[in-house]
DNA sequence: TTCATTACGTGATGTAGATCACATTCGTCA
DNA sequence: TGACGAATGTGATCTACATCACGTAATGAA
């Protein structure tokens, strides 16, 4: 399916809007491809768009003493990513968002959203629906976090987004649970072996 | 001050809506009181409202197996309180709302926030708005969580909520940082000296 | 093909924090 | 005022995971 259907049956799914409006609303969104490794958004730099993924897997980390890593979100088709911290409140950005392969995404500035919002309450309303659901899934990783051992994460992680398993060096799976290369490896075999 | 004009307030710092559209949000609210320790949600009830705190403060928390608490957040006044995976997917809670003192708050049901958001615009800006603010926070904790030792959490709670430091129990605040009460006292301690 | 880089596995050891156990203090209410 | 439950402090021990160290396999570019 093209950029712009994949979008179009997205939105659709959420807010009923004519085809004129949809164009309008698409009208915004830029069709921006890299390849694997590319940076999309790079700490300390200005943030003023966000990315709705097409085609391919984003990855958004926060580096600690430029040694540790840790994977926020996996983005893949249909999700979206940016800096949302540094989008909204206009500062400088803290989160890093690279290709962890080749990608196809539309972006959208944010005063193209805020303008969208305004103009058309439908679209105001899929944003606030996005953004909750957002908002309910990081509630429940954080408590998923305080809650489980390793194990069980990294389950919870499999199930949420399968396609990783054989996409993403295993690295970058540990990254996103919080724990050590070392540790996940270690567990990963230990589970095979029954 | 009332808890109408506290509302106002809190909603006009965003967008602005005529005293009649306001006089006509509000009257979708209800004032509601509790005692410290009574209950607002319980696990496995129906939910179909968020609350707004005029005065005092809840505690929103997850237990597991009947035995370790973890706090989600700490509701002061003019935050927002729910269970809002329950609240917008109708399922039961899976977490608890309580009273760590008593408290003034008013309450919104699910059915009348989404009529106001269709009804007023300004409304639905107001809380995808607020949702987005969440949601931000909601990411910072995470990677708090995730790259932050216990001491420094516990400093960042407390630049958080300065009012917390006196106000409540210390194994609440443990609940919150995700570790045991033991634990906590003994960083407690051990930074007093010093 | 060769060489270098990245990914992955696995042992040894150190450590933050959990858990258990018990003592003490505080708050609340009869 | 006395008493009981809740909150807190503190020692001893255990455990999951980090870290360091090293080896091997896979990948990718010249």
């Amino acid at each position: 399916m093209d950029a712009k259907n994949l979008l179009k049956e997205h939105v659709s799914k959420i807010v009923a809007l004519t085809d004129k409006q949809f164009d309008y609303f698409f009208s915004h969104f830029k069709t921006e491809t890299f390849k694997k490794g590319q940076t999309v958004i790079s700490e300390g730099q200005n943030v003023d768009k966000e990315y709705f993924v097409v085609s391919g897997c984003l990855k958004s980390f926060y580096v600690n003493d430029e040694i540790k890593m840790y994977i926020l979100q996996f983005a893949m088709s249909t999700w979206w990513a940016s800096d949302y911290a540094a989008l909204y409140n206009k500062t400088k950005a803290t989160i890093n968002v690279d290709c962890i392969s080749d990608v196809e995404i539309l972006s959208l500035s944010n005063d193209d959203r805020e303008k969208l919002c305004r103009e058309i309450h439908e679209v105001e309303h899929f944003f606030r629906w996005r953004t909750n659901r957002g908002y309910v899934a990081s509630q429940k990783r954080l408590l998923s976090f305080m809650n489980n051992d390793t194990k069980t994460r990294y389950e919870e992680l499999l199930a949420l987004y399968p396609a990783l398993y054989n996409t993403v060096p295993k690295h970058l799976i540990a990254a996103y649970l919080g724990v050590s290369r070392e540790t996940l490896s270690r567990l990963y075999n230990a589970s095979k072996s029954h």
